[in-house]
DNA sequence: ACAAAAGTGTTGGAAGTACACCCATGA
DNA sequence: TCATGGGTGTACTTCCAACACTTTTGT
């Protein structure tokens, strides 16, 4: 066709980190880690050329002729970060026809969510940035927005199971769930209650295997059930046809 | 950039039309019209060119380079159908490199909802049928499972002011809501607790008129409340960024 | 023994469901 | 007056938030 319109793919990817910390210590761990507990954060990689040089941005990058789009989403993302999630839905698709300067771009953008251990391969450096997710402000191009749409989203709409299993480890107690899904919610939530309700999903089974090695009584572990089915769009998280 | 990625807009457009009848005649007209009240339709049109000649495929086509991705959707639907609908929200974007045999082509989707009257706009013919949504199947390229994403959204998220507002008219009785909701969700509801979920909703209000010329008692006519705000992305039904 | 978190029970209110019943109109 | 849908009342159930309480561990 012809028609002059670049494609990209941007990604948010958010991880759970203590208020001024550092990636590699996530939730779960030793308190006093910050006045509220973990933070959403995600990383900003710098701009090296024009247009918007210097400014901070999303990870991204064009898509190439052969790969899907989930594919590309992944490529630029470890190419800019180091980043590798094992999880990635696409968000939204941003096309006005201004939003780049130097010619006709649409963006693809996806969310991706990734454990704090597995935040710490990104190389934190001149050119890559852990970041505050709600005060992501002055981004080049639309970023703002999209950041500010990515956490409507995980906000508004999360299970249980989904994000213990991308957060969290494979096994965690219930307490460190409750802990992740305060965090993403900003406001306490009753532990007595909180565990009803996990249990109540289906999303999470628990294990026989307990906690150890805590100050006091050790928990017992859960884990994420597979996927209740049909009610996602079956493709999502997966591969194909993204 | 020049990747050769060509960026093409499809639209899913659904109207609720009476069983086996055609466009014009919509919910709250007179009964008798199919066994189970109106169904879902959408148009869909006979491509003309290769690849899959003949095939019916959703409407659609290329963006331009200076117009927004939404107003491309509306520009190919008014061409390929005549509708214009109001109302206009991005569904996902299918990007499979070998979607298309021809080439690299990224689809964003976009669905609408129009009312049975508007639809009789969509000039029926040669190249143009309304067909039950749930039944579209044998389409061009992916548009099997596009059309069966769109339904799934639709069925799964939905408030009661929108439906009424893009389903039917600017006054209705709650009668022609509460079938416009039987027949997206395929159930019946409670008519008592269906009016009583509505006026707790907040989404319609109540007018001073009433429907007349009706066999029986004369129900109260509502309108649609413009918006809650706080519960969608901003910009989605207006205009940018999309 | 004590502190602290794990885990259970109970209660009251909100919201959803089923269904009985009265009201208003056209034929 | 009667059939029919419009509209109201009410009891029952289910869900959810608040919080008191018991259990189990490490120190």
């Amino acid at each position: 066709m012809g028609q002059g319109i670049d494609v990209a793919v941007s990604t948010v990817i958010l991880a759970l980190l203590p208020t001024g910390g550092e990636p590699g210590d996530g939730p779960g761990d030793e308190p006093g880690s910050g006045p509220g507990g973990p933070r959403l954060h995600l990383p900003l990689v710098r701009r090296t050329r024009e247009p918007h040089r210097d400014c901070w941005a999303l990870p991204g990058g064009w898509v190439r002729p052969e790969e899907s789009l989930a594919d590309a989403g992944r490529r630029t993302l470890a190419e800019t970060t180091g980043l590798r999630p094992s999880y990635l839905e696409q968000l939204y698709t941003f096309g006005r026809p201004d939003r780049s300067p130097t010619g006709r771009v649409v963006s693809v953008v996806y969310t991706a969510l990734v454990r704090s251990r597995e935040a710490a391969a990104a190389q934190e450096g001149e050119n890559v940035r852990w970041s505050v997710a709600d005060d992501a402000t002055g981004l080049a191009f639309d970023h703002d927005e999209v950041v500010r749409y990515a956490l409507w989203r995980l906000r508004t709409k999360i299970e249980y199971g989904s994000i213990a299993r991308h957060f969290i480890g494979e096994r965690f107690s219930l307490s460190q769930l409750r802990e992740v899904h305060e965090s993403v919610l900003q406001r306490r939530l009753d532990p007595a209650n909180f565990r009803r309700a996990v249990e109540a999903s289906g999303t999470v089974e628990p294990t026989d295997e307990r906690l150890t090695g805590g100050r006091h009584r050790p928990p017992r572990l859960y884990r994420a059930v597979p996927a209740p089915h049909g009610a996602a769009p079956p493709w999502e998280g997966a591969g194909p046809p993204a």
